[in-house]
DNA sequence: TCATCACCTGGAGA
DNA sequence: ATCTCCAGGTGAT
């Protein structure tokens, strides 16, 4: 119960790992997967139309995995800055999807398709007075028409979403397996899949399927890296990152950062956007 | 393996 | 007004 009312909703929401929330009055209504959810601060209060249930990773030790990222003394004051944020466990197609959306795009601009794509594809349903679309099935996407899904602004994105959606429909990914696996293994299988690189597969894994040692290098991690880190990292630069250098970073953090990297990212991300005042939803 | 480049779209700044 | 650049990258050459 004391761990749950230090979660800070709002600075979970606007942190980046998701799109689909909006804030009513003083509360946030979002879309996960096939639920709805309602989230009130004071008093805490988590409710969900469905089964979701954790998504703040409450079975989490945070204390634990606190003190262990908390040797660094940069995500030290991350930590401090915004004790209440936690990474989320989400529905993991919808978060595929997201992500997908989300390569050379803007937080606002990724919402505004997968709240499209809601519209179009989602059932509608009401939770509490509120109405709003559900996240579309894998098989409904796989099989919308690319006219419907450049209608929802994708963009080059369209066949990502199409072909990804296909590659779950069909079985050939499977999410529940993805989880039980480690995090080579489901990082290889979702690079695969056509639109997901290093990036968006390991938002992927850090935000739905339970690999904390996925750690997410997208340009602000990267800026703080060169930032925070230079001397720690010999593989950090300026230039974007191959997909060689990608991993290659991606090893030495782990290391580095241990085996809770993932949230050490998001306290980090977090800190460096607030600071330079960047927008979220 | 690496370096370039194009890419839908929307918004900000010159 | 019009242009350029960038935004939580990736794929093709």
């Amino acid at each position: 119960m004391q761990k749950t009312c230090t979660i800070d909703i709002e600075t979970t929401i606007n942190s980046g790992q998701v799109f689909l929330w909006n804030k009513i009055e003083d509360q946030w209504i979002g879309v996960d997967g096939k639920d709805i959810l309602i989230l009130n601060q004071s008093p805490f209060r988590a409710r969900s139309s469905g089964s979701t249930s954790n998504f703040f990773r409450e079975d989490d030790n945070l204390e634990k995995i606190l003190s262990n990222i908390s040797r660094d003394k940069i995500v030290r004051k991350a930590v401090k800055q915004s004790p209440g944020l936690r990474l989320v466990r989400q529905d993991p197609f919808q978060c595929y999807i997201s992500f997908i959306c989300s390569s050379n795009s803007s937080i606002k601009n990724i919402k505004s398709m997968l709240e499209n794509l809601c519209k179009k594809f989602g059932t509608k349903r009401e939770f509490n007075g509120y109405k709003l679309h559900l996240f579309p099935k894998p098989e409904i996407l796989a099989n919308a028409s690319m006219k419907d899904l450049i209608g929802c602004k994708l963009g080059f994105r369209a066949k990502y979403v199409k072909e990804a959606s296909q590659v779950v429909n069909s079985g050939k990914i499977d999410f529940s397996w993805l989880k039980k696996t480690d995090y080579f293994t489901a990082l290889e299988s979702l690079k695969k899949i056509l639109g997901i690189g290093n990036k968006v597969a390991d938002c992927i894994l850090l935000f739905s399927l339970d690999k904390m040692d996925a750690f997410p290098i997208d340009r602000w991690t990267q800026r703080i890296l060169l930032k925070y880190y230079k001397k720690n990292f010999d593989d950090v630069i300026e230039k974007p990152l191959t997909e060689k250098k990608y991993e290659k970073l991606h090893e030495e953090i782990v290391k580095y950062f241990g085996p809770y990297a993932g949230y050490s990212q998001q306290f980090l991300f977090k800190m460096e956007r607030d600071l330079n005042k960047k927008n979220w939803l």
